[in-house]
DNA sequence: CCGGCAATTTGCGTTAGCGCAAAACTGGCC
DNA sequence: GGCCAGTTTTGCGCTAACGCAAATTGCCGG
């Protein structure tokens, strides 16, 4: 539980407009915690004790049916927010985050947040910004998924993570953290297996190197091509 | 563009926490407008010069593709904002919004927003409250395309339709504004085609009764029957 | 009351992708 | 260094749903 310095965190989105000092207000509440490879941070309707900054690692979030189905919603990249139940009027988590590495996060108990939204109102609107955003990717998301066909919403779903989470090698771009064909499948609405067939094509063609939880983009370009090609007709 | 009586809308989330004064004071920033059946409030693309709150009638907020498919984000009920990209950070809309039946809608300039919150800073709370309920939503909806066949999808999507704007009949619960198969495909992701065939074969079991741009849902515990019965196996 | 257009229905062939099953592989761990 | 569990690959048959086409229906405007 060591002090988080304020200048480490002050670029993010949720803290733009504040001060050092203020900064150090904020972070006063909070409390660092380091989770291992595969432990869970928060499950899915559980109380909502706290919501989370994530300092180092990657955390993924999915939400599981009744019967057991689950879909990735989205992977969480250091200095993203997560958990955030309460700020949407939620008393528990309507989904389970993961570390998929080993990670630390920050984390604020639910119940300083109406407290600091008042003593800093700038707070409610970058979150505001940030669910916005979210869900605007969401949309985006039913979109590719009503529209394009399997092979085109994964090209997608890679070229995001490879955004977001990507680290420049020189023989291509690696997915920065450990991504099993499952964690694709489900976060593309398909199968395992489909995505399986989909990748082992792709790397006889040379666009991707893959292997165990593990996938460089050896041919982003191409790839890109691949995501914009619009199979045939309307709907 | 004749005055809103304050006490109208005091009960929406929006203006949650906010005395009759204050609520006078928002409005005058506003001003009303009527939109006809089949007009557009908004396009997608175009510059977010206002935000909005439907008063009477339905609005239907579509996104289309660059290829021309289209998906309907939601239905907007009266109470509800829509458009609201500035408060997300966007300039531009991501969605167009068509009024579906005639409708008055209040319309602040966009302008006014950050006005509006640093005076009020409840309205930031209130807004995120919202839009988190639709980032929810839209995970759900994600959920659903993914676990979920077509039948079962449809079901809920009426389902949900009915209980947002459903008129209660003694026959039934009938869908308060014209709808289309179309419509309905663009918001479970399948095709009017599939729609069409999926509605002949409930109107035979006597489940719905239904016509051109109209939904009777006959027997709503069957249907919920429907949506409920998970198909078969995992993903 | 009629004409025309938009919405709906329905048939039929096709197929993308699923589901099942089995084999092959990979790494981590003792 | 070898075993084991989880991951990935691949074959094969199947089917839900699409895509196309054509007929039908219902509504609105003149």
């Amino acid at each position: 539980m060591a002090k988080v310095d304020p200048s480490l965190v002050a670029h993010l989105p949720l803290f733009a407009g504040f001060t050092n000092d203020e900064l150090e207000e904020i972070l006063r509440e909070a409390h660092s915690s380091r989770h291992p490879k595969n432990s869970a941070v928060f499950a899915q309707g559980e109380d909502a004790h706290s919501f989370f900054l994530l300092l180092h690692g990657h955390v993924r979030a999915a939400k599981t049916t009744p019967t057991g189905e689950q879909i990735v919603v989205r992977y969480v990249a250091p200095g993203e927010t997560f958990g955030l139940a309460m700020a949407i009027g939620l008393t528990q988590y309507p989904a389970t985050a993961t570390a998929v590495d080993d990670s630390v996060v920050l984390a604020w108990p639910t119940g300083a947040w109406p407290r600091l939204v008042e003593r800093f109102p700038p707070l409610a609107t970058n979150t505001l910004q940030t669910v916005g955003t979210r869900l605007q990717e969401s949309h985006t998301r039913v979109l590719e998924m009503s529209t394009q066909q399997v092979e085109q919403r994964v090209a997608h779903a890679l070229l995001r993570l490879a955004k977001q989470s990507g680290k420049k090698l020189d023989h291509g771009i690696e997915i920065d953290f450990p991504i099993s064909r499952q964690d694709i499948a489900q976060m593309t609405g398909t199968t395992l297996h489909t995505v399986s067939r989909i990748l082992s094509g792709w790397e006889s063609q040379g666009l991707v190197e893959s292997g165990r939880q593990r996938i460089i983009l050896r041919e982003p370009h191409k790839i890109v091509v691949l995501a914009e090609q619009s199979a045939n007709g309307e709907r």
